[in-house]
DNA sequence: GACTACTGTGGGAGCGCTCCCATACCTGGG
DNA sequence: CCCAGGTATGGGAGCGCTCCCACAGTAGTC
């Protein structure tokens, strides 16, 4: 009926072959340890013989799980964030589940109608839990995800104090850490492009950065912020601020690389020289960073260790709820490292 | 005994409600024509009440087939290629799935031992069909996939006459283009970086490249062709060896736009211009060609489109797997585009 | 008026598993 | 020697669909 699939073999043939019955390749093909060696043996022999692999519709009908996650990227943020950003988390989620043999269902959700077939197919039980990567601060989402019962972890957090378990970086970490590394270059008036302060993300960094210098004695300026929007042009219109307000400044926080990239065109056309006249650093020590001239001093974020925890807490995450209780909810902040290059 | 899923109403349960019998909820459900127009409002209404969403493992169990393909990338190559190439890819992949309501399983293949673990995910009927990224010449993976008798579709093909279905661009044209460009600037003693040449997108675009030449009118010369390998290392160290072997080059045509920045940084440490004494042109339009200094002359790939078109032309063969009969293994081949910056 | 030819509908039979109860066999303690 | 308390195994009963055959009803045909 079919043309594809026609002769694969199924359990019962495999139990046929192995002379015993249904049940017992059962046990032998999810491990259970009420078999005699034996017989595993023998069952294992009849599986390579007849190149037997289970189907996975049949064992998520009668099992109720899927083996498989799926990860969400709202399409909006991917263009907003530098690019490699996601490909990164990708890796890092892949690499986790290929190693608990758990498939990857990928989500790139771009207007209101996908989102809404998006909630369909969570209906359809078609994963097991849900990886939602950038949300913003007033996003439901993630409580949308949890009311239909699945398992969630997010990539960054909403708040502050999220309820929702997490994976993030240090975000005021890496504020703190370019600022201290822009004051032993001897800079004193360090200006800083935030990102879209509606996330938390942004408002981190922008917090880290004021830490910094209330730890370095420096005065803080709120004419030395300017909000960007993690693109390159947000990047040039706030340096172009901020050369407006502050002529004077000598280096500036930019909280991403390409924002970096963006204040970086800016600069040179006004004649300023990076690193002696204003020193720069970004965030994310993406390729572009490498690439810029001068290459760029950039915060590193590991990107891909966020993902491999994110599929990790997630996995936790989904043997509970079919086993344990749940408890407190997790959360993980991953710390940040300053890449120290020719820009500052 | 699971927690998640207890209430989710049934096909029986719609049934019920709706006061019609089981089949005649799937005929609606799967929009047969077959239903009186009255009972299909009647059965309409019941799902709507009941927020009745099909359990996706029992349908595909039931009817051998899962809504879902597989995107498949040699995760080297995702290191090789400017990354953003596959977020493009899965983007347009992504879109043309979620207009036919298919779900997207991402697979990026590591190791020896994953892509075996790809292979007993095929054959446990997971996906309806398969999408593979950037093929090596000598790859068997497109056959493997066709012997279990899965529709298959390439992005880009392992050789110039290519039997398995696939989307390319016209990397011949993007090299002869390229050329007529720096020949229309003045140039004549172009060089080019190429990529690795086992496979063929490297190949073609050399071929291009020397199309591009002879239809200038310009003599070939062997030493104005280095290898590469699609890395900003590999770019640097080629670029080397053509100063070495021909210092008085005028133009360099590099098959991809990270090598093209190597070849940048290796000039500008010679002490060459850009474009004064050595014009620079790439290959995808990436960022990083917008972000280089000067942003670099480049020719664009529609990665996007080319996802999306392999996207249409899997669903196309699943449709006819399963009813028609094959016909001529499809092809298509998008043009590319000169986008023209300043640093040529 | 009986026959064929639809259209619309109900529901049995499976898809290939997992779950779990029942059974058979094997210990060792009283 | 009997019985409790294991351990190993078989196989029935579903999981929630799709497929398809059967059948009722309504026309249209000679």
């Amino acid at each position: 009926m079919n043309g594809r699939q026609s002769g694969r073999p199924t359990l019962e043939q495999v139990a046929a072959r192995a002379g015993v019955g249904r049940g017992t390749v059962s046990r032998v093909i999810n491990g259970s340890p009420r078999v005699s060696e034996q017989t595993r043996t023998a069952v294992a022999r009849a599986v390579a013989e007849l190149g037997y692999v289970p189907n996975q519709a049949a064992r998520a009908l009668a099992g109720s799980r899927t083996d498989a996650v799926a990860l969400v990227i709202p399409e909006t943020e991917a263009r907003l964030f530098a690019e490699p950003y996601f490909l990164d988390i990708i890796r890092g989620v892949s690499a986790e589940l290929a190693a608990a043999d758990k498939q990857l269902l990928l989500t790139l959700i771009r207007s209101e109608q996908e989102r809404q077939r998006f909630e369909q197919y969570l209906a359809a039980q078609r994963v097991d839990g849900v990886l939602l990567a950038s949300v913003h601060g007033d996003d439901p989402l993630p409580d949308r995800v949890r009311e239909l019962g699945l398992p969630v972890v997010l990539n960054g957090r909403r708040v502050e104090a999220e309820r929702v378990p997490y994976v993030d970086s240090d975000n005021i970490g890496a504020g703190r850490a370019a600022v201290a590394h822009l004051v032993g270059r001897g800079r004193s008036r360090i200006a800083t492009v935030t990102g879209p302060l509606d996330m938390y993300v942004a408002r981190a960094r922008l917090g880290g950065y004021r830490a910094g210098l209330t730890e370095a004695g420096l005065p803080p300026d709120e004419g030395l912020v300017s909000a960007g929007d993690f693109t390159e042009e947000g990047g040039r219109r706030a340096m172009r601020r901020l050369l407006d307000r502050r002529p004077d400044l000598d280096a500036v926080f930019a909280a991403s690389d390409v924002m970096a990239a963006g204040a970086r065109s800016v600069l040179r056309e006004a004649g300023r020289r990076v690193p002696e006249d204003v020193a720069l650093v970004g965030v994310d020590d993406s390729t572009v960073a490498r690439l810029m001239d001068p290459p760029l001093t950039s915060v590193r974020q590991p990107i891909e260790e966020m993902g491999r925890t994110m599929a990790r807490m997630l996995i936790q995450e989904i043997h509970e709820s079919t086993e344990t209780a749940p408890e407190e909810p997790r959360r993980h902040v991953l710390p940040t490292e300053l890449v120290v290059r020719d820009s500052s």
